[in-house]
DNA sequence: ACCATATATACGGATATCCATATATGTGTA
DNA sequence: TACACATATATGGATATCCGTATATATGGT
């Protein structure tokens, strides 16, 4: 059976997850959405520590998500593939639902307490 | 500004995101694509230890991505949102791109080598 | 060659993640 | 109550991740 490389699959995958589990990566990714920028850009943009962004940069590249090409001095970097703006607007769209579906417990839960006080 | 709400909003996301940068967690997602099982179920179906199983739907149940149904002594988990499947499918299609730019680069590099011995 | 600027990496520490195993809890039944 | 089965959690250790700072490298200009 292939169960083995099933299991390589997914860890692929997981990989792939990781590069977007973190906050300043995602803002770096939406920096990029309308085109490339240099490094300087992005520290300027997002404030964060020259290095640290460099250091985030250098995920992104080492997993194929951004490409780069150098002008000069400057790096400019974009996105690999269109379909990662798809990605991350699937994983908004994932997180607005799931905002949605508390408000909406939030307010089954007020509505039930009011009405009798068996909540705890 | 609100720059400060955007944070915490890409905190959110990565957060989500991290959610499925597991193989396991995908793995028992993806059983769980047409429809329930019992945490049995799972256990039996993916060999891992049972405590693994269960701490992994903790970790998928207190994010909101699956729902639970108790009948008797089971517990039956499934996806607490369509969407969910999507993004899987997203991350899916995103690895296959992936995958088959290697290719194209793997294939370039070795025609490349071919035609004349300048790469290193 | 030397300097200034842009970018990348190395280091050490704090925190988070995951695992395997063992144990606790919860539910139905005799 | 006692037992069996299903599920959840606690513990300790190994590994990974991220940060800030400091430093290294690379490029162009003088």
């Amino acid at each position: 059976m292939t169960t083995g490389l099933d299991l390589e699959l997914y860890k692929l995958k997981a990989e792939l997850c990781k590069t977007f589990a973190d906050a300043r990566r995602l803002m770096i990714i939406n920096c990029l959405r309308d085109g490339e920028l240099s490094v300087t850009d992005l520290v300027v943009r997002l404030e964060f520590p020259q290095g640290v962004v460099s250091r985030h940069l250098g995920v992104l590249r080492q997993r194929g998500i951004v490409d780069t090409r150098r002008n000069g001095v400057n790096v400019y970097y974009r996105l690999a593939d269109s379909k990662i703006i798809e990605a991350c607007d699937t994983v908004h769209d994932l997180l607005m639902q799931q905002v949605a579906r508390n408000r909406d417990l939030a307010e089954k839960y007020l509505t039930d307490t009011m009405n009798s006080k068996k909540g705890a």
